[in-house]
DNA sequence: CCCTTACGCTACGAGTCGTAGCGTAACTGG
DNA sequence: CCAGTTACGCTACGACTCGTAGCGTAAGGG
């Protein structure tokens, strides 16, 4: 993709690179999204705001990038012995990123725009979704190697259900936390660990009623 | 809230109301979030650009509304018979809600403002979030009446878990359609439903491996 | 008929985006 | 050491948007 073959000429300061992205995450926090300005980021950053445009061709795009590297450096994967806990914690911490003031806000506000941009779709898509698929997928394997879960013989299901449940984990916390605006605490997370294990009607009816699973799954067609 | 006692001086045009909200969603649909802009929106409304700000301290408020109205307008609970049907249902209605360009990405953007806008917040909770729940509410109920679910003793508790079923349903189709940009399809739904109703070891591990529940829930502090 | 409020219109200040052009700095290969 | 190439800092700029002020006019109510 990015031209690898460049010896000639001056080289791109690695520095300005990570001064830039702490900048842009500095802004974040004080300002926000939509009050970051380019200008500013250069001026924290130390850099002329024309050497940001060269690396980066608008604000969502550097800002993907600095959430994506927060992300990165903020989550890992706990291993407590047991799926249920390795949930519930993982739960927790990624609510408490996301209401830090650079990390939620800035997600959202670039999806937004990703809505209308393919580049920055795909951006998004290879440095945070792919990316933090991955403990979902080391999650799996600790359950897989402590016979919590059945370990899958068809590879394409087994990825089709890793992303569901990628989705459902960070959509539910994403959703509670910025839409309804309501807090991800620790009853929350048992609560979401158990529908997420052992369905709905497990915690919406306690252990007082019958399961009621509601229907055995259609004829899978 | 609003002044309810305004009985002198010239009326508020009703249908100016109806245009600026009218224009709002088409715009959005031609132009998306970003290039939205107030005097674009006045001018297809056939107003005065002053109008808008009269009745909408901001861009986010006015479009707070607009998806409102839209979500209203075209979310409802069918009734097919079953809890799991009706969650397929849904979910498949509101994804396609959401992937159309007036809708998904102006909910992510105008969420996104809301971060440092108590005011945005308190409208989105007041116009969106709490409207559109009237749909689990409605959809516990009749799987009730179904003998799907039980009558649960504890309001409190139950409200909470209504909560919950929202911001997981909500946040795992808006997550998968508009963060992964992967499609919510009809087997999708029909995975997701199963997570739902019976659990993510349900779905992984099909019907040949042991249910593998995971430790029970834990002793509930 | 007077008062009050809403409306349309124009103009404006403030701020941001993203770019162009120039001279200079840094590194490479001959 | 020198020429070529690329990155950088700086200034200035055009285009655009937000949100407001001020004015004259339209539409109702007592």
């Amino acid at each position: 993709m990015s031209p690898p073959a460049r010896r000639t000429g001056r080289p791109r300061s690695a520095e300005a690179d990570r001064a830039i992205l702490g900048a842009t995450r500095a802004a974040l926090v004080e300002l926000g999204w939509s009050k970051l300005t380019m200008g500013d980021v250069a001026a924290r950053a130390g850099v002329a705001k024309t050497t940001l445009y060269r690396r980066w061709t608008n604000k969502s795009e550097l800002v993907v990038d600095a959430v994506a590297a927060l992300l990165d450096e903020q989550l890992e994967l706990p291993d407590l012995g047991s799926l249920r806990a390795d949930v519930e914690e993982t739960v927790l911490r990624f609510a408490a990123l996301l209401t830090r003031p650079e990390a939620g806000t800035s997600l959202m506000a670039v999806v937004a725009e990703a809505t209308r941009d393919e580049a920055l779709r795909e951006r998004i898509r290879t440095t945070i979704v792919n990316r933090q698929k991955r403990l979902v997928l080391l999650g799996r394997e600790r359950a897989q190697a402590r016979g919590e879960l059945p370990r899958e013989a068809d590879p394409a299901a087994a990825a089709r259900t890793a992303d569901m449940i990628f989705d459902v984990i960070a959509g539910a916390v994403m959703h509670r936390t910025l839409v309804s605006a309501d807090p991800v605490d620790a009853p929350w997370a048992r609560d979401f660990a158990e529908v997420l294990l052992c369905g709905f009607p497990a915690v919406a009816g306690g252990d007082e009623a019958g399961p009621a699973t509601a229907q055995k799954p259609a004829g899978s067609g």
